[in-house]
DNA sequence: CTGAGGCGGATCGTATACGAAGACGTCGAC
DNA sequence: GTCGACGTCTTCGTATACGATCCGCCTCAG
């Protein structure tokens, strides 16, 4: 009643555990319960009992302190999405990477995000690029994006900028993205879509610092991969 | 009331809702809302709010059947998860597996089970073996958990065989444990404990098929980058 | 030693958010 | 065409989550 009636009702207290779960995973450091009840916004007595829920679960574990974090039955709970998807693309991932000598990941689409799903570093790396699971941004944004949404109809896209539409029309063209400084300054990348049946929309992408790298033939080489993917799920 | 009164009180939505999670999870494909609903043995519009509440947190999804299934905004907030651990650890475990030929994983203790965090198969594996992450199995079982357990007190160890004890105090008395088919037959497998400052015990690990392999070399050379991992986080 | 403050944890009356049942529309199969 | 299965939404009684208050422990300042 206070709240708003958005859509359709949602529970309160679910909702509020998942934010609890959130704010776990933002704040990345072990937080008090007090901590949590004011982030939430609500009175500690509340937090309290819903800590002691998400603990009853092992999903968030205690400290010596008293302090509560994400615990690794949440990584375990996790784990299961898209687990065939991130099954078949890790040896791609890691053959990429090695051979190219960057680091390669996987993304998939989330409502108006891409996320970060896995991702290889290469053995041997000049200057390792760090692409951590979990990394997030908006799809209109960086390559992996755009090679996603080139997998989309135009229709699908969300309000996106006159030039981010024109680039991902020219990525659905050419059958691969790019980004320049997009995402983080002085670091390129370059994506390929990745479409598997029944699965939402994918992409498999490389970043790298160096200047003068081919984008046609990194794309070409992500591009069998992706084909490899896609051929043993059968999409 | 009708309910157990078990330890503390926990709050029934919430707990439901995480059990819905942990379905979806452990079925691996989607689930029809009556699915869910059977499976947590609730009526339908039960599992109905519930999924409606989790998919608007983004924590599920729903396909063009209506099917539910966990999204990708799970595995971002499972990221999070001992972040800076597997970070540092990556690099070691790609190094590790490259360099014997083996599948290396890191693996973390979660009250009396052994949940494997990331994995990483070797380049050019001959026979490849697959380490899920988030695969679970009891801490008395298998060379990590015996690792793990190594680290603690044996006051701390949970109700084990006489076996598995003494397998553990020789693991701490030599500084590795291995474990032959115990897990899965044919399968062998060396760790080493990984003591963080703060974080709970983990283990680095390898498995292989080779009957012929040289456990104490492996051994050193997991902690050896246990090692690099422990000074970096400065444990 | 002692007192204050912060925090985790327990208790409890009350408003409320929840659980269960049922109805409706739709889609697909037989 | 008919039946069944499923998703969706509404209603209603009540179980339940809420949140103020209190308690006890620990830490730290003085």
């Amino acid at each position: 009643m206070t709240e708003q009636a958005r859509g359709g009702a949602v529970s309160q207290t679910l909702s509020r555990g998942i934010r609890v779960l959130e704010i776990l995973a933002d704040a990345g450091e072990p937080l008090t319960i007090d901590g949590v009840a004011q982030a939430l916004g609500v009175h500690r007595s509340i937090a309290y009992r819903l800590l002691r829920t998400l603990e009853h679960h092992g999903l968030v574990v205690r400290d010596a302190n008293g302090r509560v974090t994400l615990g690794p039955r949440m990584a375990a709970l996790a784990a299961g999405v898209a687990h065939d998807l991130q099954a078949e693309a890790l040896p791609e991932l890691t053959a990429v990477a090695n051979e190219l000598g960057m680091t390669c990941f996987l993304a998939v689409l989330d409502h108006d995000e891409c996320v970060t799903l896995v991702s290889v570093e290469p053995r041997h790396a000049v200057a390792p690029v760090a692409q951590r699971p979990g990394t997030r941004h908006p799809v209109t944004a960086g390559a992996p994006g755009k090679a996603i949404l080139s997998l989309l109809p135009p229709a699908q896209w969300p309000a996106a900028s006159p030039d981010a539409a024109r680039a991902v029309a020219e990525a659905a063209a050419r059958g691969y993205a790019t980004s320049h400084d997009e995402v983080i300054p002085s670091l390129r990348s370059v994506a390929v879509p990745l479409a598997v049946r029944g699965r939402g929309p994918a992409a498999l992408a490389v970043v790298h610092v160096s200047g003068d790298a081919d984008d046609a033939r990194i794309a070409e080489r992500l591009t069998r991969s992706a084909r490899a993917v896609r051929d043993a799920l059968g999409g």
